[in-house]
DNA sequence: TTAAACTTTCAAAAAAAAATGAAAATTTAG
DNA sequence: CTAAATTTTCATTTTTTTTTGAAAGTTTAA
């Protein structure tokens, strides 16, 4: 396969990915495009590469920027801005966790414990039911948070190593 | 807190978070409803607690068996159909991994594959980098589904168990 | 200063996704 | 068989999300 139509291809295949994980896809295929390009791009250049529009190009880099994933760059004697995205892949899982679970995680968990001192009476199925549910995700949640933090304090490496023989 | 005015919460809180894991949001609420529903529901009443067409709530059900959460159950004497939520906090988890695996884990490896195999200058910059991020990324979604795959095999208490000293 | 270069904003338009509801299909009791 | 009960389908409508693009805002070189 020649580059051009690789390229192509995984950014379309990013933006699906995204698509279904609730990220915009313009967004996951601007982080593609940047992903795959050795040096930090223009608006402009995003702009043509994927065929969007100004507005578009500039809340899509702020979004990605404030995910931590691209950085602003300057270059001297030029006025214009560059957009350079993180590469390694490590970091760049890293953020996508630590971002998702500020703003889905944590306010799911406030939400479950105000839920779980719901009071109804115990013979009643209907409240027995909730109560359990509701307690039962809540020490999920929990648990995926913990778990996520120590992950995040963790080695670069740790998903590449043999975290597999834990499960044995 | 009123179980009435809990069940509305939490129906509401687990639609967001699943529109925001992109699962249509009706879904993620019938879900949330049959969840804690001790009883299973019919059609009818599953439309007049959310309020949702027929046509809506027939495809959400059905889409709901497909994903593995949700069972057709009979009442001996009763001509309708009921719909029952599976409740175990942990068999709801692997059910949404194994098919979220099946459904993009699997089919992004297989275009990572193809792209890794991609040809071109080995000085090129852009050629390497592409390179290098591609091959990284299937090597990481390889590692998530390996993961995955002893994760699922794995016993009910995993999650709640003390896993989280592998990462110590 | 100031004017050109560049970036940001946001109301309006377009596109995409989801929901409706009535007709068609299916099932089953009698 | 047959007709009532129930479920499914899908063209159309509605809602939500995303994109556009031009105007406003900002920065900087001279």
């Amino acid at each position: 396969m020649e580059l051009a139509e690789a390229k192509l291809k995984f950014i379309e295949a990013w933006g699906k990915l995204g698509s279904e994980w609730g990220i915009n896809r313009t967004m996951a295929q601007v982080h593609a495009l940047l992903m795959i390009s050795p040096e930090a791009l223009t608006t402009e250049e995003v702009m043509a590469e994927l065929s969007i529009s100004r507005g578009n190009a500039n809340m899509t880099l702020r979004d990605l920027i404030d995910w931590g994933l691209v950085e602003k760059r300057h270059k001297t004697g030029e006025r214009k801005e560059f957009f350079y995205a993180e590469k390694d892949v490590w970091t760049i899982a890293r953020c996508v966790a630590e971002e998702r679970k500020k703003r889905e995680l944590t306010p799911i968990i406030k939400i479950l414990d105000q839920l779980a001192e719901v009071d109804g009476d115990t013979k009643d199925p209907a409240y027995k039911t909730f109560k359990t549910t509701v307690t039962d995700i809540n020490k999920l949640a929990n648990n995926v948070n913990k778990t996520l933090d120590t992950m995040l304090k963790a080695e670069e490496n740790w998903f590449f190593g043999s975290i597999l023989k834990v499960f044995k």
